[in-house]
DNA sequence: AGTTGTGTTGAAGA
DNA sequence: ATCTTCAACACAAC
């Protein structure tokens, strides 16, 4: 589930505890996840570099390495990085393995101080990549594998009511996937689209192109409210994300539609229903959400 | 016990 | 072009 705010807590976390270090060998059981090299060749081309920084963009991880390269990964539907402190204890070590979301291990990247950086994910879509470049070059001048087709970043200050509402004008399909279109705006995923749709109080079955002004702004202060939330309390763990840490994330109790499925909704008491829209689960509150 | 659903998204098919 | 369906994979719930 990392979705914006996931991959952002991941971005910092990362940024706080393996900028500045050197890798000094990667393991891989699963090398298909690597996507355009071996993991030979990978190997040889992170061998001994340093990790400068790492930003985020869109659901997209990039790694800045010191050799003009820069390591990108996307985490997929079950994909978190685990760090392990070089001098940890057993029992902090057992502590995580408790949890057996953080024991589906497929990369480790370890560096030269003795701490590790793990990959684990259940269901193995996460994927990896050496890109050409800085992360900021990358991030302005995309390849086109996938990065290079990303809408603006929500919390930019460039993604404007105005921004929104030209984005919304220009499409056919409902709101809620339209949210999700990673193209129009990076980052937002099933989860959030959701809540979001809640906070504003707009109904996910309404035309993109057929919202009013006042409804654009409502959707736009939710998304900016809804991921800075999430963010604050480090995302959301409904089943396998987990941050650097191993540990939940803290916005799980914070969700007000999504997964709840038949229980009463949290403004006015009438039952939260799902539904499917572009083969997604959506929940919302029928009341709360009019169609009209 | 087989079927269905799960936070993503690209590729293939219509 | 643009839309829908499927596949990558593992597991839980029905």
């Amino acid at each position: 589930m990392p979705e914006l705010p996931e991959v952002e807590t991941v971005a910092r976390e990362l940024n706080k505890k393996v900028s500045q270090k050197t890798i000094q060998k990667i393991q891989s059981d699963h090398p298909k996840m690597i996507k355009g090299l071996s993991l030979e060749s990978l190997k040889r081309q992170i061998y001994k570099k340093k990790i400068l920084k790492v930003l985020r963009r869109g659901k997209n991880l990039l790694l800045e390495l010191e050799n003009q390269r820069t390591i990108w990964v996307h985490l997929k539907m079950t994909g978190h990085f685990i760090y392990l402190p070089s001098k940890n204890t057993l029992k902090k070590e057992k502590a995580i393995q408790q949890d057996r979301f953080n024991t589906y291990i497929h990369f480790i990247f370890y560096l030269t101080d003795g701490s590790q950086m793990l990959l684990s994910d259940l269901r193995k879509f996460a994927r990896i990549r050496l890109l050409k470049g800085k992360a900021e070059e990358i991030i302005k001048n995309p390849p086109r594998f996938g990065m290079d087709k990303l809408g603006t970043e929500p919390l930019s200050r460039e993604f404007t009511p105005q921004e929104l509402r030209k984005i919304l004008q220009k499409k056919k399909k409902a709101i809620k996937p339209a949210l999700m279109d990673q193209e129009s705006i990076a980052g937002i995923g099933n989860i959030y689209a959701s809540e979001i749709l809640f906070i504003a109080g707009v109904n996910p079955l309404k035309k993109s192109n057929a919202l009013s002004a006042k409804e654009v702004k409502k959707i736009h202060i939710a998304i900016k409210k809804v991921l800075l939330k999430a963010i604050k309390l480090k995302g959301t763990s409904t089943s396998d994300f987990r941050n650097t840490n191993g540990k939940k994330g803290g916005f799980g109790s914070e969700l007000k539609v999504y997964g709840k499925t038949g229980k009463k909704c949290p403004k006015c008491g009438k039952l939260i229903f799902r539904i499917k829209q572009a083969q997604r689960s959506t929940f919302y509150c029928a009341t709360c959400q009019k169609a009209s």
